[in-house]
DNA sequence: CTAGAATATGAGGAATTCCTCGCTTTTTGT
DNA sequence: ACAAAAAGCGAGGAATTCCTCATATTCTAG
């Protein structure tokens, strides 16, 4: 009886050297064919032929289509998840942070916005891909909280604080990197920082201030 | 000589009550349609189907898939645009604009998440509808910039200020209305306006505040 | 009422894409 | 050196999907 076959799981695992880089050839492959042509038109046929090699060869690596872009997707969010583990890991004033973090983020980003692109819009929505965006955000939410509540600088505010700055961080880096024309790098680093530092430490409130209208 | 065929033009003008009937009963079908599927699941037959007509009546009136989907992105982006301009048309306080602007664009894509999701991401990047889309943002940032402006309360910021506020309010929204768990509207309403405000409207600049670092 | 125009039908052609499977080549352990 | 295991190959089966076209039905103008 033929061991029962579970999905995204690669059907084989390598035993040989050649084998391992074979898989790394076909990742990268694929990351360039998927940021070219798009997901739905980055067929398994292409990706083979870009990491030449052979379909079938492909498909011993990996079960199917979709499972080569949730390694690719994996791997992604696993290497975001340490870039801000570390970046967040001690207890550092807001404005030593938070444009560290901004500055990586723009970089990685800006990288391979095309590729990052359908990463995160057009990956199958697996439970597991979901379950791995979540958790890493999760994580990015939990270690700004603690920064935040630790910086005396920073003005207690509503439950979502911390939730609120990492999703402005990541839509804004999103959202300015695209395939648009795209901004400064680091003017772009200048303004998020400017957004959320202002969130995080508001002067008085506004219904104190004088009003001309 | 047949009349050259423009893609993305509907290859017929219905003449008939029926006609124009068929074709909004097209549209509404595909919106459900695109909602349940996503894009590419979202077939052609599935949509006749779903229209209660054959899959030939549908090629009167679209001469392809992804024009069906670009009339729809079309119509939204002229909702969006209406909506807009009507919320921006004359000076008023950031108090009095920012809520309502933010209600409305909260309200909107909460309705159906799902369908534009498949819109922003996955409509076809046809020029004419990235040009839709960019025309319709210009027009929004300028007239935030002429509100910002005109307004005391708001402190002259970067060049590109008024495309950061449009872009943020934007990119929340959208972020905090996926299929994921959402947020409760007035909340996310509430914190976006904080962190726009906030944003326009500084306190005193944070070097020359007290530090305990 | 009727002829022609407009609209509707749906079987199936053409193209694409995923993936399998029988076979060959290369590597490894002894 | 040699047998067995691992890795590689690629023609083509199976399924899906877009869209056409020859035909049928419904509507409208005179």
């Amino acid at each position: 009886m033929p061991p029962a076959r579970s999905p995204y799981r690669p059907r084989k695992t390598p035993r040989q050297q050649r084998a391992w880089e074979t898989r790394g050839r076909i990742l990268e492959a694929a990351a360039r064919v998927f940021a070219r042509h798009g997901y739905a038109s980055g067929t398994t046929d292409r990706i083979a032929e870009e990491a030449g090699l052979s379909i079938g060869s492909l498909y011993q690596y990996f079960p199917n289509k979709d499972a080569i872009l949730v390694v690719l997707t994996r791997n992604h969010v696993a290497e975001m998840a340490r870039l801000v583990a570390e970046v967040l890991a001690e207890p550092r004033p807001l404005t030593a942070w938070l444009p560290e973090l901004t500055r990586a983020l723009v970089r990685i980003h800006g990288a391979d916005p095309r590729l990052h692109q359908v990463m995160y819009e057009q990956a199958p929505r697996t439970p597991e891909v979901l379950a791995g965006f979540r958790e890493a955000e999760s994580e990015a939410v939990a270690a700004v909280e603690r920064l935040l509540r630790a910086d005396p600088a920073v003005a207690t505010g509503s439950a979502w604080q911390a939730r609120f700055v990492v999703a402005t961080i990541e839509s804004l880096v999103h959202r300015f990197t695209g395939d648009l024309p795209a901004m400064d790098p680091a003017e772009l680093e200048r303004e998020i920082v400017t957004i959320v530092t202002r969130y995080l430490c508001p002067g008085p409130d506004l219904e104190k201030r004088p009003s001309a209208w």
